[in-house]
RNA sequence: GGCCCUAUCGUCUAACGGUUAGGACGGAGCGUUCUCAAUGCUCAAAUCAGAGUUCGAUUCUCUGUAGGGUCACCA
């Protein structure tokens, strides 16, 4: 080597002012943290929205740091500037703040946007090339996927390594001379591994894995002057003082080079989980959620339907630790920062699939345990961005309204028919006066004819009080029964089903098709009392 | 194709090498109830296949099979 030409090269190609190593380790200390404690972070790429694997990643690292007393912190990966899209940083800071997954926005270990920390990674570069770890590549992308297709056809490891690295070795005359040219080029990383040998790598998920040592010389830097993946997530880790890396297991194989960039640049190295994303069945094979075909990958997604945060969450929570729903149902009103999430229980399994059915549950659990006001709360907030209609309904009569989500709610049995937001309205459709429509009786089944549904109707309207409560209004039911030839109650009719014509059920379901237009509702007394005798006297005719 | 990961009811998963293989969601049925929802009870439903180790294997080993991941100047 011509330590001579090297310089040259180095002058030529790295900017004069960069941060030396040692003033980047001066400027990123040691966090002060028990040993115990854990370093984490997410780190999207802003290139359009929130993945709903991106929560959960999130969920996990913010729960493990804030069990330890340590740190999870955000950091915006955006080196690649052609994927990125505009406000995308916005979409993952609110996305991260609806789900409450507070970061650490310490500026000591700063700034969190990568494409700021150019001169760090270039810093890094500088040094592995000075001790020659890295080189320059002038090869054009023409060349290298000319290498690829030949690579294929003789059946060879498709990559830049071994003889097919031609410019790992190339003199330093030569190399000034294409910089003469200004040829365009790229830095790669000078690999140190040799692919036939392997070594151990424990993960925090999977365990010992054996993997083959690295022999790619990737690329470090790219023609744009930012660095890749591969080389910014290893400084940033380091210098950000991380602990634990969770990410998603498409990052397991590329584990052999981050280790060996690690080496070279001298970190100490860090802990790595390898987590599985969760999946969706297309067809007959199961896949990882996808941006473009599943609605479900976005978390917006569950924001436009009226998923409950907190469900969200837990339904999560579940697919981490599936000891949660216990910990749950003995815990029922704690809150879910309260339970102990454990590494040794991450589901190391494949990538459970996506199940909306669970999750409605777990939803209609949570708003089931809500007192009125607070569904009335979240209904309001849903609709002021949704549905505009209820929204105004809403607010007109709050008092109304609040009453009708107060129906069959707090006593033994709780409604539990409502998982979202968007399906509120409907479901209470009947309350909106102004545009209930006259009941169709056309398909309405009965025991009864139409004449003696008109006679019920009539009779039931005469003898219906409002001031009447819940028992004196039964019994009212009941002596009305008599007259039409139906059982007041079920067991008398049971006992006997040639005496009558059916049970009280029967008298109900024509009332409550008056009222409502439909054969099923929520306790029939309770809509009576909130309708309002004026308004029920006019469905009742 | 190379390398890596994974394999228990339909789904998410439990089970120091010894259990009638457990729970939850979903499904079916029954009870209760004015309908629905809820609730209670009951039922159906699984260890990928084959070898090996062992007194004994869902669990350990190997082989096969199947699924998934990865092989970018994207992360």
């Amino acid at each position: 080597m011509n330590s001579e030409l090297t310089k040259k090269i180095i002058e030529k190609i790295f900017p004069e002012k960069l941060p030396t190593l040692e003033e980047l380790e001066e400027k990123y200390p040691p966090r002060n943290l028990p040993d115990s404690a854990m370093v984490t972070r997410i780190c999207p790429s802003p290139t359009g929205f929130m993945h709903l694997g991106g929560i959960y990643m999130s969920l996990l690292c913010k729960k493990f740091a804030d069990q330890t007393d340590g740190v999870f912190y955000l950091r915006i990966e955006d080196t690649d500037k052609k994927r990125e899209l505009q406000g995308a940083k916005e979409i993952i800071y609110s996305s991260l703040k609806d789900y409450d997954l507070l970061y650490d926005k310490n500026p000591k270990y700063g700034p969190y946007v990568q494409s700021e920390r150019k001169d760090i990674y270039i810093s890094y570069v500088k040094y592995l090339f000075s001790k020659g770890d890295a080189y320059l590549c002038f090869c054009t992308e023409e060349e290298l996927k000319a290498a690829t297709e030949k690579q294929e056809k003789l059946h060879l490891k498709r990559g830049y390594y071994g003889e097919w690295a031609i410019w790992r070795n190339k003199t330093e005359d030569v190399v000034l001379a294409e910089l003469d040219k200004e040829t365009p080029y790229i830095i790669r990383f000078k690999s140190h591994g040799d692919c036939e040998k392997t070594f151990i790598h424990h993960d925090l998920l999977k365990g010992n894995v054996s993997l083959p040592e690295n022999d790619m010389d990737i690329v470090i830097l790219k023609r744009d002057g930012l660095p890749t993946y591969h080389l910014a997530h290893v400084v940033d880790d380091h210098l950000m003082r991380t602990t634990d890396v969770l990410r998603g297991d498409e990052w397991l194989s590329s584990i052999p080079v981050h280790y060996d960039l690690v080496q070279s640049l001298g970190f100490d190295s860090i802990r790595y989980g390898h987590i599985s994303p969760i999946n969706k069945m297309d067809g007959s094979s199961r896949r990882k959620l996808s941006k473009r075909k599943d609605p479900e990958a976005n978390v917006a997604f569950f924001k436009d339907k009226g998923f409950v945060v907190s469900a969200v969450i837990e339904y999560l929570l579940n697919l981490a630790n599936s000891n949660f729903e216990d910990w749950r149902k003995e815990n029922p009103k704690k809150d879910y920062t309260e339970f102990n999430l454990t590494i040794e229980k991450l589901a190391k399994s494949n990538g459970p699939l996506y199940d909306e059915m669970k999750l409605r549950d777990i939803a209609k659990e949570k708003i089931a345990l809500m007192t009125s006001e607070k569904v009335f709360e979240y209904v309001l907030i849903w609709a002021k961005d949704y549905d505009k209609y209820f929204y105004n309904l809403l607010n007109s009569n709050s008092e109304y309204w609040h009453k009708i989500f107060n129906i069959e709610r707090g006593g033994d049995s709780i409604r539990k028919d409502i998982a979202i937001w968007s399906e509120v309205y409907d479901f209470y459709k009947f309350f909106d006066v102004e545009k209930f429509v006259r009941t169709d009786w056309g398909n309405f089944k009965s025991v009864f004819s139409t004449d003696e549904i008109k006679d019920i109707l009539t009779e039931y309207k005469a003898l219906y009080n409002e001031s009447d409560d819940k028992q004196a209004w039964l019994s009212k039911v009941k002596d009305l029964c008599t007259k039409f030839g139906l059982a007041p109650d079920i067991k008398a009719y049971k006992a006997d089903r040639e005496a009558f014509k059916g049970h009280v059920g029967e008298l109900t379901q024509v009332i409550r098709y008056a009222v409502t237009g439909r054969t099923q509702s929520p306790d029939i007394y309770e809509i009576l009392q909130i309708l309002g005798i004026e308004e029920v006297t006019k469905r009742l005719s």
